[in-house]
DNA sequence: CGCATGGCCCTTA
DNA sequence: TTAAGGGCCATGC
């Protein structure tokens, strides 16, 4: 088809073409193993641009971004490491095209650590827009790049796991494989516990912050918001950021 | 408690 | 320009 020739022209010039003058307009893309199957994952001479199961990869690159998509030799540096150990620290995300609010909210969520969960009012929180809490629902929904930037961390301050853009079960199949114990936190729920505060270091943290987990259980006590907690005499620890106001 | 509802705000059609 | 709707939240029975 003339389409396909075209494409393998704009391949065979990029061979001598400076570096990133056919990534202006094209992407090129890779198969790799992930933790819920094969993916699909295109990237610029910026990083990495679309994170899609392997399955209609094609199709929705070219729905979504409308530009022609070229098979690449080898992934982008970092990759599959990042995709393996759910940090991405170690690749490059373009993250053109998306609305200042949008990379705020995904750059939030590039935070939450491995095996770790927050609130999407958390999010709201943190980039300075508290009410803005289901907008940083839509834009997490849009997330063109899920595994790297962890969205699946995101989650209901009722305790809830919410929702995800690859299906709620995929959700809860990556957090489990994360080490979040998903059971523990809808217990605590089910007590109207969203948060753990420990009286040796007067802090109080989000369930999963590593600073809570090691809480020794006779010191720790629970709490249904932050407002409670620092009427206890606790204050907010520093790594976590537990916002105040949620969950009255 | 579980459910319904109003509120909020960014994006898209 | 506007209106509708979405990975939510808190409140009120």
């Amino acid at each position: 088809m003339t389409e396909d020739r075209l494409l393998t022209g704009l391949a065979a010039l990029a061979a001598d073409a400076p570096d990133g003058l056919l990534d202006r307009i094209a992407a090129r893309w890779v198969s790799v193993p992930g933790p819920i199957g094969k993916l699909g994952v295109a990237f610029t001479d910026q990083g990495v641009a679309y994170v899609h199961p392997g399955e209609g990869f094609a199709e929705a690159f070219r729905a979504r971004f409308g530009r022609p998509l070229l098979p690449a030799a080898r992934p982008p540096a970092g990759l599959v490491p990042a995709l393996r150990t759910g940090r991405s620290s170690g690749v490059r995300l373009d993250l053109r095209g998306l609305s200042g609010f949008q990379r705020d909210v995904l750059e939030a969520a590039r935070t939450i650590p491995r095996g770790e969960v927050r609130p999407y009012s958390w999010i709201a929180a943190q980039i300075g827009r508290p009410k803005a809490v289901r907008a940083v629902g839509t834009a997490l929904g849009n997330n063109p790049v899920p595994l790297l930037i962890p969205c699946h961390r995101v989650t209901r301050s009722d305790g809830a796991v919410g929702d995800y853009v690859f299906g709620a079960a995929a959700k809860e199949r990556l957090l489990l494989a994360e080490g979040a114990d998903l059971e523990w936190l809808r217990e605590l729920a089910g007590e109207r516990v969203f948060y753990l505060a420990s009286d040796t270091t007067g802090v109080v943290c989000f369930p999963t912050c590593h600073n809570a987990r090691r809480i020794t259980p006779g010191h720790r006590h629970g709490f249904r918001s932050v407002a409670q907690a620092k009427a206890a005499g606790y204050r907010p620890c520093r790594t976590c950021k537990p916002a105040q106001g949620l969950v009255g």
